[in-house]
DNA sequence: GAAGTACTATACGTAAGCGTATGGATGAGC
DNA sequence: GCTCATCCATACGCTTACGTATAGTACTTC
């Protein structure tokens, strides 16, 4: 059988696993977790799916790969989103997490998001992963209502309404007119802020 | 060919598409869209699919039924609970809306909502119908909060932040202890409702 | 240069689901 | 009692995807 081609370099080769990971993501960010199909998945590579076995036990050996990947990147970047630049504070950073994850400079997060959580809805090993980066959120993101006056037991439940209404706004129809989203936004912040 | 029965009465008969919607929409509950199946849904009702299509055009043609159905129940059923009953106010209107939508006394309704706003989100029909019923319910529970005492542009921040945070909370990993939960949901409540 | 590693193509069998005939079976209306 | 509308069973062809088997290529390492 003419293959056409083998492995270029060693370097190349264990790219591989990683671009069908890649892959994954994009057709999960895309259409759920239903949507992430071996046979497709190698289409989109341009590749044929005889690759995929070597590197993968089956379908569920990719999804929860995926699914470890998200979580570990979710918790490690949350600590860095936290952390104040130069002289900002506490409010300003909650104002910059809440225009990170609303205004969509990365509609793909946003979208993965999305995906993730209602697979969890489904699948105990999503829920699982999806309790852990709320933890790990949660975690984070109180301290900065504390540092805004409240005591722990406000804070706590700030944070959550916090990112209740994060994703809340994902499954809203959206405003139509973009000035008004803007000042309703701003309103909102006011609110959530306290302020 | 033995079919084993026909059609007993029509009052019977004209209930079967009803049949293969009310189980249509279990599915849609239990799985999301991609969980309803012409084969399995024949199944279930112990019929062959035979039938489906004297019923349906194809399987977006029952996808499309289902939509409208959900779309108007909805729609119809906000008003009756905005309605206040004898003496009661409208922070208590909100705070039943609140539990009604938290607490979960029908789960499958709120399965039903998640089912049809994540589907909204790769299909613009559904995605329709989810506006038409976030436009319905904003347009009454702004009222409320205006009674309560907020301007009109408050009150319409507050409702859609009140919304999000109800829809947000079915994505959120729920808190693992239950009395927290309720703490937690009451001070929740109280910054929603400005006291 | 031989052996191993890291792939990839091709081919196969299986399963599930879609949509389309086609031919009953039954009750309703005349 | 015949016909029509309403519904269902059965059977078929097609498509898509899964997972397995097998044989091939190319680079690496010794």
């Amino acid at each position: 059988m003419d293959c056409g081609r083998g492995v270029r370099t060693l370097r190349e080769a264990k790219t591989q696993r990683a671009a069908w990971l890649e892959t994954g993501f994009a057709m999960l960010a895309e259409g759920g977790a239903e949507n992430v199909r071996i046979e497709p998945l190698a289409r989109r590579l341009s590749v044929t799916k005889g690759g995929f076995y070597w590197h993968f036990k089956d379908r569920a050996d990719l999804l929860t790969a995926m699914l470890d990947r998200w979580r570990d990147g979710r918790v490690d970047v949350i600590a860095r989103h936290v952390a104040p630049g130069e002289g900002e504070t506490a409010e300003a950073v909650l104002r910059r997490l809440l225009a990170r994850y609303l205004e969509q400079p990365n509609p793909r997060g946003t979208a993965l998001e999305m995906a993730v959580r209602d697979w969890a809805r489904h699948d105990a090993i999503a829920a699982e992963a999806v309790a852990a980066v709320d933890r790990a959120r949660l975690a984070h993101v109180a301290p900065l209502f504390e540092a805004l006056g409240f005591g722990p037991d406000e804070a706590a439940a700030r944070a959550r309404l916090f990112y209740a209404y994060v994703f809340g706004q994902n499954l809203l129809a959206p405003t139509t007119d973009a000035d008004d989203a803007r000042r309703q936004g701003d309103r909102i912040a006011a609110i959530l802020l306290g302020r």
